[in-house]
DNA sequence: GCAATTGCATGATTT
DNA sequence: AAAATCATGCAATTG
């Protein structure tokens, strides 16, 4: 599959992936592990449940099987989860959001889970090495070029109204498909993933009622301080997808819903493939997949390619689930492979 | 010739 | 019941 699949951080090297069976696996660890150290109850403060810290992946059984240590590290092992968050914090909505785009508002708790990462390592901060992309945490380009348009490291940061200026054209959170269904008897599944609905069910609550802003752009300007208040703190996510067996499987491509892909995907006129830049939600990495469609009796199958690093890095099985956010970055996107969560019962 | 990749067809499932 | 969607297997192509 060549180097379209590979993600663009050229950091194979490095020594990062000593003893682990790949590159990434010991970061990923490290990313976990410091995570899971510093924040014991992040279940409570994160948008989402972290990854066990035994992951990833088929090898974690033998590579992995012992845990990994909280790294001797500077912030490159913060950078990768503090980026996205960052990057999902200060996103301001570009006007072509989608008919089904989720919103996701971030809690106060977890934006000064955040605001104290930051703070924490803020003078440690180094990028990662060949990182050519322009990941969500490069804090420091955008704030040459616009110094209003990013904070500074700060729990205000997520708090500006100036961040997020365009709330329009979402819909109501909850009105976007959700393609995992839950179960009609969860007791007898043996794992389920936590859906993004579920996240949004446990904490939004009021949050809903203020982003009805969105269909009445022409009172935008009187609720400015609802808007504010939570806008500054959300991200979308465009599209979910629980993976199968062929998802997984060493083809390397993942098919993607027809509806998400098309509502939120760009538009794909021919059948050449669009190269989506995503950037790792955990990771500091940029993945190129390959986005196209295939023809299908009348229809069309939406393909994302090269994605086998992607799934091998994360260690995602079936039953695990893909999701894609909007990113701030016109032409971006983030990606974050999401685990299923084990019930036990 | 082989492995990897790509494209398509078909059948199952869902709407 | 029909149409749409999607998972997956397999043939064709490529390196």
């Amino acid at each position: 599959m060549g180097g379209d699949g590979r993600p663009s951080d050229g950091g194979g090297g490095g020594g990062a992936g000593a003893g682990a069976g790949h590159p990434h696996q010991f970061q990923y660890q490290a990313l976990l592990a410091a995570v899971h150290t510093q924040n014991p109850n992040h279940s409570h403060n994160l948008p989402f449940p972290l990854p066990p810290l035994n992951g990833p992946g088929p090898d974690a059984s033998t590579h992995n099987a012992v845990r990994q240590p909280p790294t001797p590290r500077g912030f490159a092992d913060w950078s990768a989860s503090t980026s996205a968050f960052t990057s999902l914090a200060v996103q301001s909505t570009p006007s072509t959001a989608t008919a089904n785009a989720y919103h996701y508002s971030l809690s106060p708790c977890y934006a000064f889970w955040t605001h104290y990462m930051l703070n924490k390592n803020a003078y440690s901060y180094y990028p990662a090495p060949n990182q050519e992309h322009t990941h969500p945490f490069s804090l420091d380009n955008n704030q040459a070029k616009d110094p209003g348009s990013i904070p500074s490291f700060g729990i205000e940061s997520f708090n500006t109204t100036s961040l997020a200026p365009n709330m329009s054209a979402h819909m109501p959170p909850m009105e976007g498909p959700l393609p995992t269904k839950e179960p009609e008897a969860p007791e007898d599944m043996p794992a389920r993933v936590a859906t993004i609905k579920d996240e949004m069910d446990a904490r939004n609550g009021v949050e809903l009622k203020c982003e009805t802003v969105d269909a009445l752009p022409e009172l935008k300007q009187g609720h400015e301080s609802c808007a504010s208040k939570f806008n500054s703190g959300e991200y979308q996510v465009i599209l979910r997808k629980e993976l199968t067996k062929s998802d997984v499987a060493n083809v390397g491509r993942i098919v993607l819903p027809k509806k998400d892909a098309e509502a939120s995907l760009p538009p794909l006129c021919e059948r050449d493939p669009v190269i989506l830049q995503m950037d790792d939600m955990v990771l500091p990495i940029t993945w190129k997949f390959k986005y196209r469609f295939w023809p299908n009796n009348k229809s069309r199958m939406y393909i994302l390619d090269s994605t086998s690093e992607f799934v091998k890095t994360h260690g995602l099985q079936a039953g695990d689930a893909l999701i894609i956010y909007k990113n701030p970055v016109p032409g971006k996107y983030i990606v974050r492979g999401e685990k299923a969560i084990q019930q036990t019962n």
